[in-house]
Parts: C-alpha cells; structure tokens; sequence
DNA sequence: GTACGTGCAAAGCCTTTGCCGTATA
DNA sequence: TATACGGCAAAGGCTTTGCACGTAC
C-alpha cells in the first residue's frame, strides 16, 4: 500500500528512492512527533545504510514542500509531523515531555483575525502550552515515563526557581 | 537608577557583578527579543571584558530564575525578553523578521481552560504567528528592512514550496 | 576570606555540505 | 543516459563547560 507521502512526492516529481520511501512510511505510521534522531533510528531498522544525513535532507525537503512541519515543543532538537488539513495545537507535559495535541478551531480563526487586524495575511501559526498534570494519582512513578523521548524540554519555563 | 532586572536579582540572593549589570540594563531597555550575539555586542560597548560566555551564562541563570524568557519565533537561535506580569504572543513578518507583540488575554484564559480539560495545569504558553503583509504601499522598499537581525527565521513554514 | 563569577579556549550538540559513486525516471 | 540522490566524513552555527584567576559579599 501507498502511503500519502509518498503519493505527494510523485505528485511533486520527486524520485521515490528507497531511504524516502521508508522515511515517508514510518512518519506516516508516526503518531507522536518524532525528531531526526528517532526517524534515523528507525529507518535505520528498515535499511541500515540509510545515513543520519539522508534523513536530515529528506524531512528538509519535505518540509519545503508542505509535506511535513517542523515544531521545537521547548527542545532545541527539530520534531517533525506530517502537515494535517488544519492546524492543530500542542500540550506538553512538562515532566514526561509527552505531547498530547488538540484542535481549538475557534482559536485559529480568531489567530488569523488578530493578524489581520495588524495588517498580516497568517501563514502559520505556532500554539505550544507547557503545563503540569494535575492530581498525579500516586507517588513517584518515574517508571511509567514514555520510553520515546527523555525529557528535553522540562526547562523550558522553570518558575521554579531559586536554588 | 536601578532596573527591575537588578531589584529582582538582588531579591533572589545573586551577586551583583558588572556584567549582570550590563546585561539587566540593555535587557530592561530593549524592545526587541535580543539574541545572545546581540546582547553581547552591546554589552561589550559598555564593558569589551564582557566574553559571551558570560552573556549565556546569564541569560541562562535569569531564565531559571523566571527573571527573562526564552523564545524561538522560528529561528534556531534564542531570543530574550523580560518576563512580563502576564502572556503575550508574537507575530512575525516572515518577510522582515520583524516581530510584533500583541495581548490577547481571553485566548490566555481559553488556552488555560484548553489544558484543564486534558487534565493540566497551564504553566506556561507560546503562541507564535508567522505572516506577511497585506498589499505592501509600494514596491520592493527592501532598505526600510530593519538593521536589527536579518531574516533569518523566514524558512519557518515556507508554504511556496516546488523551485 | 570564601564562595561564586568570569574569561578564554576547547568541546558538545544538532545540522548542513562537499565529494563522488549509485540509482531513478 | 542524464539527473538527482545517498553515503561518508568534515565543517558549520549555536551553546555549554573546564580551568585558573578575579571579585562581591
């Protein structure tokens, strides 16, 4: 089966060579926000000549083409998801660095009437909140963390300060 | 006379040096979100001792201590501005760079009742639109750009795509 | 006087690039 | 076959760090 990257590539004209193809499968399979390393690694599983900078150049490329979007989520490394319909937003977890997204079309609409009413056309449009669950229900379950990404971005607004 | 910046220093228990100095001055009169390159290149006219370690080394200690926040707005370098009493978003001219703060305190509440829904508590938000002008007064003005940092945040959503 | 801060230069992390052989359309 | 692509390794930009000296408290 074909994946919708891969059918936009050839709508582009672009070559369907093996590290794409591959590259294009596992963001499709992604649900999470993967970064470069993460995508090397596992089209590293798929091809293992595949090379850090081949992927680098791809999700560069697709990215130029509308085919991907690249979001920071508070860690210096890129992350990379596949460009939806519409925006949607992103919530992260400032202990796991979990990602949860969400839709919040009003707020689009009114985002582009604010830009409007500045004297811009919105291209895009960036939503990150950064928050802490609330109730955790028991103890310290550090165990539980989601294996995908170690916390990166936890020091993006440390209002903890002091000490 | 003595800025916000060094009464919340000295609050904190920080010593109070030169270069601290320097640095909460030109952070307190900056309108802009200097970059660490642009910080340093003026503090090193009131003081050329100032290294730019020093000036990571500070920004990075305001920061943990919720004294300056850090912002991306699409580039990859870092760029500073002074923790304010409440949110406020940015909008960038993807053709200038130029960026343009803006309140907007009913999304602030709605994003906070966004992330209560999933279960959070909002600690903090980064709302980021990228845009261009509507209908430019004239033509290709390109010497009114502004001196301050060339655009270099304008790859961010490149929706031109295809040559 | 002591603990903390600073300058300098080296290292680190993430990303891009040059070169040249390889594979796609 | 011509062109675009990929692998490798080196370079690049931004940021952090080790060390020895200097300075605020």
């Amino acid at each position: 089966m074909e994946t919708r990257i891969e059918r936009l590539c050839m709508e582009i004209g672009l070559k369907m060579t093996g590290p794409r193809r591959a590259i294009a499968r596992i963001l499709s399979e992604a649900n999470d926000h993967p970064d470069v390393d993460e995508l090397h690694r596992l089209a590293h599983t798929l091809d293992p000549r595949i090379s850090l900078a081949t992927v680098y150049r791809t999700v560069r490329l697709f990215e130029q083409h509308g085919i991907l979007e690249r979001r920071n989520l508070g860690s210096r490394r890129a992350r990379y998801e596949m460009s939806g319909d519409r925006d949607h937003f992103h919530l992260v977890d400032q202990e796991s660095g979990k990602v949860i997204e969400f839709d919040e079309p009003e707020t689009e609409i009114l985002m582009r009437r604010v830009a409007a009413r500045h004297g811009f056309e919105l291209m895009s449009l960036k939503i990150e909140l950064f928050g802490r669950k609330l109730r955790a229900e028991a103890g310290p379950l550090d165990a539980t963390a989601p294996a995908t990404s170690p916390p990166d971005n936890m020091r993006t607004a440390a209002k903890s300060a002091a000490e």
